[in-house]
DNA sequence: GACCAGGCACATC
DNA sequence: GATGTGCATGGT
């Protein structure tokens, strides 16, 4: 089976184990930027509670976030963990939102997934992976997002070798796979799925949708 | 009580 | 260039 073929057959076997994951939850394209932030090495449950804070006091908007003084949102993100970090991160993000593009996030979302990419990355605290989630679920621009789960799962069934870093399996996945917004999204979200349910760092293999395939469960994080 | 969660920057070798 | 460490809450 060729490369294509296993990606292809991987995704309907998600698919069809756990059906369509609506990613990303957000109620806006900003509050989805924000997220992305706040749910780096964090449980999207507790980063569900930070936004809730921020939601109620009317300060999901770069406007608000740009004036909030840094304790204070530290206090309220509180929940998402690394307060005080993520903190620093989301001023950083929102400063870009208003000094490179006068606060039109809009405008900024509207421009092609290359440049949008470097420059987020050119943002403390943005790395490829959040960038990437925010290009794909609030740009609704195509790119792949890799994170812990992708690895782990393309390790294990011996995709990629024990050091490919983020842009060998982001290539992987982007030169096997049809690029369209909605694919990649949903893609992305199943693995996530499948890494929560079966492929943890301590072995769950058993009834996994994944099983049939040859796996390695010793292989990689 | 250990382990894990939709990472990233920075220090050190 | 590779590896280690700090950041921190909350669920299992």
């Amino acid at each position: 089976m060729s490369t294509r073929e296993k990606l292809n057959r991987i995704y309907e076997l998600l698919e069809a184990a756990f059906g369509p994951q609506h990613w990303w939850p957000g109620e806006s394209a900003f509050e989805m930027m924000v997220g992305a932030v706040l749910t780096q090495n964090t449980s999207w449950k507790n980063v569900e509670k930070a936004i809730a804070n921020l939601k109620a006091r009317g300060l999901l908007s770069s406007e608000k976030l740009r004036a909030i003084a840094p304790a204070e949102l530290a206090a309220l993100i509180r929940p998402a963990g690394y307060y005080n970090v993520k903190a620093d991160r989301v001023k950083s993000f929102v400063a870009l939102v208003a000094e490179r593009f006068g606060g039109d996030l809009e405008a900024m979302l509207g421009r092609p997934a290359a440049p949008l990419r470097v420059d987020l990355l050119g943002v403390r605290g943005i790395g490829p992976e959040t960038a990437d989630s925010m290009i794909l679920y609030a740009a609704g621009r195509c790119t792949f997002v890799v994170d812990a789960y992708t690895r782990r799962v393309c390790r294990r069934h011996g995709l990629i070798g024990q050091k490919a870093d983020y842009d060998a399996v982001k290539g992987l996945y982007e030169s096997h796979v049809p690029p369209r917004v909605d694919l990649y999204n949903e893609y992305h979200a199943l693995l996530v799925a499948v890494g929560k349910h079966f492929c943890r760092p301590t072995a769950r293999c058993d009834d996994c949708p994944l099983a049939c395939f040859p796996h390695d469960a010793s292989a990689g994080l």
